[in-house]
DNA sequence: ACTCCAATTGAGAGATCACTCAATTAGTTC
DNA sequence: GAACTAATTGAGTGATCTCTCAATTGGAGT
């Protein structure tokens, strides 16, 4: 770390035309500042929500519960992945704990469905792709 | 897959109240659709994206950038994460390749920035962990 | 051209992840 | 309660990812 702050001190010389400890203390707080500007357990609950999508089979799996726009049993979601019955299980599980999904027993069946947060996340990835 | 698709014909047995096997072709008909409503090309564009916000060292560089509301030199980065000028440069170039980041070389410093779908993304996260 | 330094690249090691298999839980029907 | 089956769980393995180290690129100044 010490490192990297005598380049910030020379990267703030050039920029400000003259740097002094001070400066480059302030900075460093300002920085500090910007990354820690939200809670660090808000941060593990994003980071978890956005781990949870980020893999092929699951981000399938949201996708059509959010196009389908109602409840799946899982034996109907075994049809659009390429995972076995357990992988299934284990990713649904995921996706429940990071509130993308919501489950209920029906009988002998069990159905999941999508929550807003998925609907919201799916919609707006798709603006993204689209823009730009 | 026969074996998926022999429960599946149980599930719409019940459902349905009867099932004939046409039944059982036609919701793996709507299934697929479902599934594939995107194209595939733009299935692998969003879950690049949601995998290169993935990671806590990029997520942090991508929220840092969006609040700064300006562009930060790397030696600047540098300061809000753990891992070595490398690792950063490393994951400075996957933010890039997933458009969440743009750079600009000033000088013998190269600055980057956060992209509008970065700021799009960020944002939207940041109100599904505040709802709910 | 030579030096200095900011930043990147590639290779490799350790950590993490996703999947499968086997065993288990739990709901339904008889 | 026994049989059947839907779904989950845990353990273990192969694949993938992330980081560091060492070497390299490229801009700026002398």
């Amino acid at each position: 770390m010490a490192q990297a702050t005598e380049r910030l001190r020379r990267y703030l010389d050039d920029e400000l035309g003259e740097c002094r400890s001070e400066d480059v203390d302030a900075r460093l707080d300002e920085l500090g500042t910007l990354e820690a500007a939200l809670g660090e357990a808000r941060v593990d609950a994003e980071l978890s929500i956005v781990s949870a999508l980020a893999n092929e089979t699951r981000f399938t799996l949201v996708r059509t519960l959010v196009a389908a726009e109602e409840e799946l049993c899982v034996c109907e979601l075994n049809a659009v992945t390429d995972v076995t019955e357990s992988g299934l299980s284990h990713a649904l599980s995921k996706l429940v704990d990071a509130g993308l999904v919501s489950d209920r027993q029906d009988g002998r069946w069990k159905k999941y469905r999508a929550t807003n947060r998925a609907i919201t996340l799916v919609t707006v990835l798709e603006g993204c792709v689209n823009d730009e």
